[in-house]
DNA sequence: CATGAATGAGACTTCATTCAT
DNA sequence: AATGAATGAAGTCTCATTCAT
């Protein structure tokens, strides 16, 4: 029942609250009690609630990371690359307990004080975009081109993402996906 | 004291505070303060900080929906419209005081009781989303067409908003505004 | 629809909402928007709420004072008399709304600063001993035997309206009833 | 600051002054105040105000219950039970604070929501019905018989103890407790 | 007579964090 | 490493009343 540690009880019982109603909706005593901890427990652990978000990102951004290497280092063409990652993007907003990017939700309730968030979202987001301009130099060979492509991608996939969520429905992610293509293509 | 109209001198504090600072991280106190208000006078005019937001965001569509209406009215080509808009979505992320989309902001701390801030959201989006199906139907006279990458603008132009404020960076409106530009002309 | 004078307006409306949640749990606000009649015109007929409740209880008064003088009137023997009294009681706790005595709940939540209130109070609660006594006096026309199964009988009375309530149950009124009518007979 | 225990000093504190003018006249920040202890302190050990009423009504139950234990356990006639108890109930009443049957007087303005209240209010008010028919069946060993007078005792006590507070006199007192042993033995 | 905006004081509750053990 | 009590600050909201019109 209980797994074996603190440390990680917690993180994963952040993570989940985190996901399903946002940061700044899900307080320290929730957490401890879900973890079955107590409260010095945790911040012998996490020196702050801001440093467990941390913890979060980076620990999201990881699992992420490795799906997005392993699409890159497929054997496809790069169009199906990105049907595949807009695919799995979908599937990943039909999860009941999608509410939306994570990173921008977050960024959305920090200041500048925050600033070992802030680092996590952009870095997380910079990656992503990196992941889409790779994508497009695979399908080009032009590194220029690519990098100009691979941005408007990004833009796309972000949009796709937020909207998703507000309009709560999947449409904008299909025309995120039909744009991307297209836009791949010139 | 400061003379009447406390309604008024609310919203404006508070829409000055949400947009610079997000619905969540303002408190009443903090409001009825700056407004140098009464907390009293603040619940006789609005039953909650809830309903205050969505007369926030209800002015905020007010005014941006003025905007989009005269833009769709000018004398100009579809294109150029669609560069006005993109330029202004510029300068209005260049105001200091910018942090992101206020609607999708609000939607990210926001759960499902929130209906009547929902509704907000999911207007003013949808509002936006027909000007830019209403640009491309003025620029190529299918409404078909029109329809479908009148929605991928949007998509665009919701992923430029959310990624210059987590990357504190204006490419992603420049990516946008061109990847629009390009998704027009086919 | 709306009566024709605010004051009686504002009287039946919050006789019906104090008997039916109690005195405190009950605001100005709410009386007011129920008898739809503006704050300042209420303050212009009572001059506190206070004012408002001695007002209603002195109105309860009035109504339950002369329905027992119409017992004391009948033609009838006193036991059946006692009888009919603890009849009425029992239906008048049936009533959906019934909360207990409104005298001893308001004085529950009365202290000595209300002095007008525990005057109506007391006043109320005089006047049924003396109801309880001039019964008694009425069947044996001893009146000093009479005061002293009087107040015993006022005694059962106020127990079982206080337990009915307490217990959400009739069966203090028939305890009462019966030990009343056993008390008379000595 | 005071030595720990802040729980046992919020429960004193509470009830004095619970006791002394009433649940709904009582709020939280006079009782940390002069608790000595922090608002968090408090919701610390109790989850409500509502809850700290539950542990105070469950305390004074407790004390109370002893004393009637007690008294069933003499060993005397169970009509010299019954005067101890009513002379107990007198002395009661004579202190300054008296103000009422606390639990007569928190149902008093307790509506339907506060489940946990009714209980506690209901499950003293049969203990004491209880103790009234146990003093009975000691003094006739007519099972059937004990519990019907005893319950109309019951209801004289109820009566002695709402009346004593409402009229400021303690004839009611006097009263029931003649009524009881009358009633007592036929 | 009637109005509705304005008010100070206070209601109950939760926040992230620290401390003594 | 782990605990649970304690905390100051802040959260949203309601009270009965008054004032200017």
């Amino acid at each position: 029942m209980r797994k074996a540690n603190a440390r990680e009880r917690i993180l994963e019982t952040a993570s989940r609250l985190f996901f399903k109603r946002g940061y700044s909706e899900v307080g320290i005593n929730e957490i401890i009690e879900k973890a079955e901890t107590a409260k010095a427990s945790f911040y012998q652990h996490y020196p702050s609630k801001e440093a467990l978000c941390e913890a979060w990102l980076s620990h999201v951004h990881d699992k992420s990371e490795i799906s997005r290497s392993e699409i890159l280092d497929m054997d496809k063409p790069a169009s199906e690359k990105l049907e595949l990652y807009f695919d799995q993007l979908e599937t990943f907003m039909k999860q009941s307990e999608f509410r939306g990017c994570p990173y921008s939700n977050t960024g959305a309730v920090s200041d500048e004080s925050c600033s070992g968030i802030l680092e996590q979202i952009q870095g997380h987001k910079e990656s992503i975009r990196q992941f889409f301009r790779e994508i497009c130099f695979q399908h080009t060979g032009d590194r220029e081109k690519a990098d100009q492509t691979g941005d408007r991608l990004f833009v796309l996939y972000s949009g796709a993402t937020t909207e998703c969520q507000n309009m709560k429905d999947l449409w904008p992610v299909h025309s995120a996906r039909a744009a991307a293509l297209e836009l791949l293509n010139h």
